[in-house]
DNA sequence: ATGAAAGCGCTAACAA
DNA sequence: TTGTTAGCGCTTTCAT
């Protein structure tokens, strides 16, 4: 109840250094104006101590926030808890926190949090979800982000957005291209698509690579099974369920991320419908499981981890004049549900 | 660069509204010593003027804070993320932000995470990950969450006894017991089981629940294999190749989570171990993907992301004299990794 | 019921 | 190089 004093001030550090409050400050800052005797006599003092200076007090005064937010669509998706576990570990190492907020893949859900962070005055945000192909379902969002930026706050997106900030992104079209490519070489023609929503960009990219595979052979997109879906397990097993019903059965399915691929697995299985004997099955990012599903799964592999440190070492980086863009390459990962067509 | 104004100020909803500083604090706080009339005006202005506290002033000023530190092991491990999702959504509808740390499962890491959080005046945190049965480790971490409690500090935690605070306390014991039940009731008595570390509480009580079971059967641990690695997949990887080594293949294997189970599934298939004809396989937690693995996994079912709900939520409550402690429940979940022994 | 004013712990001008 | 001081935006006594 009774808030006792108890926590370190700077102020204490100060008195028992013998500086006054504002070399103390300028001591711990790393700023100059501080004699090197005097710095290093401050930080001694400060560790000693265990002195951790008051994050509300230091934003408020005007100085450097130390705390990032990071919007996922939901942080119980391998895809995004593998970026955030990245992204986590970076800060740790730069003594920032990290906190998450989830859009559920819903535009206005995602501005509000925006918003929000904005309002709470983080030093950064970080948005992971995929960008919408709308180009009108953006704009709050960058007003949002630009206001944000004006105030000082740092901005970085993972994946292709129209929020005109710094970027990390992720290979989508060269990997949709070398993932079809790779059905292609193994004598497959007759392929569907397990796709997520045709709003995100991440969709749309990876079917363009996959368009520009398939047409090499003469095939179109337009000519073969997309069956859209949520882009989560569940709905990979429905657009698979979807697909098994048409009249003529495919050899080969593209899921278009790996949470999709693992339930297109699952409801090929439950059709005791053979991976990848009958139809062979890739995925997209190489989430850890996928080496350990059964069949193991062949899939790009995206660096997860380090997207989610590497925007963070963006944001974090002095703003440059105009956007910097960073793109992750990807690794084509062949593994057992994949054959070449009988 | 340039921290322009443009963020609205309590003092702005203030003057808006014609009324002093106090008054507006007063009246979005929703304390008492205003008018209806007058706090309803308040509020009005400060809807339609879209403002924000920022909440490092209010902190400062020593009212609530708004920002929750959760502590997991690694949140890209399906057990965390899940229970990261339901604590997250609960956040959200309290208008609360969660801060994730890792602890990596150290004990000192997790400990200085405690510190830390405690340093940035969070006003609640909470500890996912399993606790250590060696006493000397916990009491660290108990005195730094009593000293955050004396500043008026929230704690909860998930699945730890020894820290003598508000606790959400999976059924591992009778969960360990119901697996252990179900493998018995199948016919197997060659049982096998990979654990995470020792010094886990979780692993302890898992450990103790299927001792009981197995004492009905005058079965004992200790004249069973139990295979020790990591708490994750590639730790179940590791403890079945070991498991296999030995001269009499057991019929079935107790991995100590899904993570686990699925290393362990993985392994088995390399080596063209037949699941469940050969030897079955259990797991624990019943994370998302333990249905749409191959063979789908029998497992014991804890309400992951409602516990971390239910967490948030005891620490949430105005604080009660002694501990709280809830229990989880528990779901024997039976899928296709188990048959009976032939 | 309302307002005036004193901080919370820090940073950043401004002085010395 | 160092110290002094005025805020940052809010909550909370203390007056009125």
């Amino acid at each position: 109840m009774s808030r006792s004093r108890s926590q370190l001030r700077l102020i204490d550090v100060a008195e028992q250094a013998g500086v006054s409050l504002a070399t103390a400050s300028r001591a711990l800052a790393g700023r100059e104006g501080v004699s090197e005797a005097v710095a290093d006599r401050v930080r001694q003092v400060s560790r000693d101590l265990g002195y951790v200076a008051n994050p509300h007090a230091r934003q408020l005064a005007g100085g450097a926030t130390s705390t990032v937010g990071l919007i996922v669509h939901q942080i119980d998706d391998l895809y995004f808890s593998e970026i955030a576990s990245g992204m986590i570990q970076l800060a740790g190492e730069r003594g920032l926190m990290v906190q998450i907020c989830h859009s559920g893949r819903d535009p206005d859900a995602e501005l509000a949090q925006i918003r929000h962070l904005s309002a709470q005055r983080v030093g950064v945000i970080i948005v992971a979800g995929s960008g919408y192909t709308d180009p009108g379902t953006e704009a709050m969002a960058r007003a949002a982000l630009l206001a944000f930026q004006e105030r000082g706050g740092r901005v970085a997106v993972i994946g292709r957005h129209a929020l005109n900030v710094d970027a990390v992104l992720p290979d989508n079209r060269d990997g949709g291209r070398a993932i079809t490519e790779h059905l292609l070489a193994l004598g497959h023609r007759r392929i569907a698509v397990v796709a997520g929503p045709e709003e995100l960009t991440t969709v749309a990219d990876r079917l363009a690579g996959a368009a520009e595979a398939l047409a090499v052979h003469g095939l179109s997109l337009d000519r073969l099974p997309v069956a859209y879906a949520d882009f989560t397990c569940p709905g990979g097993r429905e657009a698979a369920a979807r697909i098994l019903r048409e009249r003529s059965t495919p050899t080969a399915i593209i899921a278009l991320n790996d949470a999709m691929a693992i339930g297109v697995l699952s409801a090929l299985r439950a059709q005791r419908v053979r991976v990848p004997d009958e139809i062979s099955v890739v995925g997209f990012n190489d989430v850890s499981i996928a080496q350990d599903l059964a069949p193991s799964l062949t899939t790009v592999r995206l660096p997860l981890a380090e997207m989610g440190r590497q925007a963070l070492a963006m944001a974090l980086k002095p703003r440059s004049a105009r956007p910097r863009k960073r793109a992750t390459g990807h690794h084509l990962i062949v593994r057992d549900s994949t054959a070449s067509v009988s």
